[in-house]
DNA sequence: TCGCTTGCCGAACGAGCGTTCGGTAGAATA
DNA sequence: TATTCTACCGAACGCTCGTTCGGCAAGCGA
């Protein structure tokens, strides 16, 4: 069951670049599943392809995607470099990938964070912690995605990457409609607060250091605390 | 006056690769020269270097360090690829030139612009203009140095830009603690109001064109009118 | 007029890149 | 038992990269 669900996202990845997933009879569905996130992808399995993608996630992290050579992974995985070719078509499709599997994580667990709260406030810093905790929980998966994602070469997996940070845009944006309709928030520009929080969010990635002083989800949560005050009414 | 003025940042740009100046006879009061920002380099002469730093700034603002090849700067130019190195060490040294001038621009821009401000409230808003007046004046310049400058290679160089960005940093530290003192803002954490306020103004560059909507300007100041009624007492 | 500097170029260098190919050992399937 | 498939590898291919070298023409101070 784990190794199957990683071996599903793949072929869907791979989908976008002409060809046509195996496991699943038709594409759409796929999709579909991709963009409604129903289950994250395990990685924890000691499987040979959650080692590469998760060993080229360290590298794409640290170096970049040019940066890291195939040589690089292979030598981080511990196996040959044609052996790699075995798992993925190309390099393209390793990074496309790790920033997919990235993007999905983020957004289940935002959607599983949401269920638990009541107010518009609540939901807002529940929303920030859930992406502290991708933060925290997948430093390099994160750093990989959030540095590397306008470095997708194929423009259907950017566009299909592209509109999962919508949706996710889109969530933050309806708590705070849902907010300014029950007199929570005073009447203020959705789009503009919306982008200020994540702002500050993905910034999080240009600083944020796990051996630093503070958690990320702590940090994220004072973010939102300092915001909101912008929002309240009067 | 001009051109001499960009032959002088290069030199000390250079001087960290462990070469030293030739223009200044002391190392020591060049790198002082930099730090205080005292007037911004001309690149509107036509010179060729002013020509090479502008449009590798071009390159690397939307392809990248890595994925930008001096075969491409050359071309862009309208020159022989070894004729860049009669200007410049090598590909490096081009890079670290365009990311130093973008945040040298930056500091002194938004030292000329505090001038004019009396409160703390106005100090924060034309800080945030200044920056996004450098981004639209200085796009290319601004987004080859905010997404690179971590490619920066030279430890030296990072050093320094990072010093600059402290400073930077520190500026609008300075501004919210002297709102502070004088009651116009709540007690608040510093550290953490400045670090929102810059991550919306950095992550600009990430989605924002000047072919969109709204003017950098404008979605500066209402980022910081925002922000700043999270500042404001009671 | 001589010699030196500046600006510029064509051609080539070695290194590293992503990728491919032919093949092997072993497990799974028939 | 015969066949197929999975996981994997060593060695090489063609290509692009940053950089270097030798040289040329124009300008300029001596």
């Amino acid at each position: 069951m784990p190794k199957s669900e990683l071996r599903t996202i793949v072929p869907i990845v791979r989908s976008s670049l002409g060809e046509r997933p195996t496991l699943d009879p038709q594409g759409g569905s796929t999709s579909l599943r991709m963009d409604t996130a129903l289950h994250p992808i395990d990685l924890d399995d000691r499987s040979r392809m959650s080692d590469i993608i998760l060993e080229s996630a360290k590298l794409f992290a640290v170096k970049g995607y040019d940066g890291t050579s195939i040589r690089d992974i292979a030598r981080a995985v511990g196996v040959a470099q044609a052996s790699l070719y075995h798992f993925f078509a190309d390099k393209r499709e390793i990074h496309s990938t790790v920033v997919t599997i990235s993007v999905e994580r983020l957004l289940w667990l935002i959607r599983e964070r949401l269920g638990a709260c009541t107010t518009s406030s609540e939901r807002v810093e529940a929303f920030a912690q859930a992406h502290a905790q991708h933060i925290s929980e997948n430093a390099p998966l994160y750093f990989a995605s959030a540095l590397g994602y306008n470095e997708l070469a194929d423009p259907v997996v950017k566009a299909r990457v592209q509109r999962m940070r919508d949706s996710y845009e889109e969530i933050l944006r309806g708590i705070i409609r849902d907010g300014i309709e029950s007199g929570e928030f005073r009447e203020l520009d959705v789009k503009l607060g919306a982008r200020a929080i994540i702002s500050c969010l993905n910034w999080m990635a240009r600083w944020w250091r796990a051996d630093g002083p503070d958690s990320a989800e702590t940090i994220a949560t004072e973010y939102v605390r300092l915001i909101i005050r912008g929002f309240r009414p009067e």
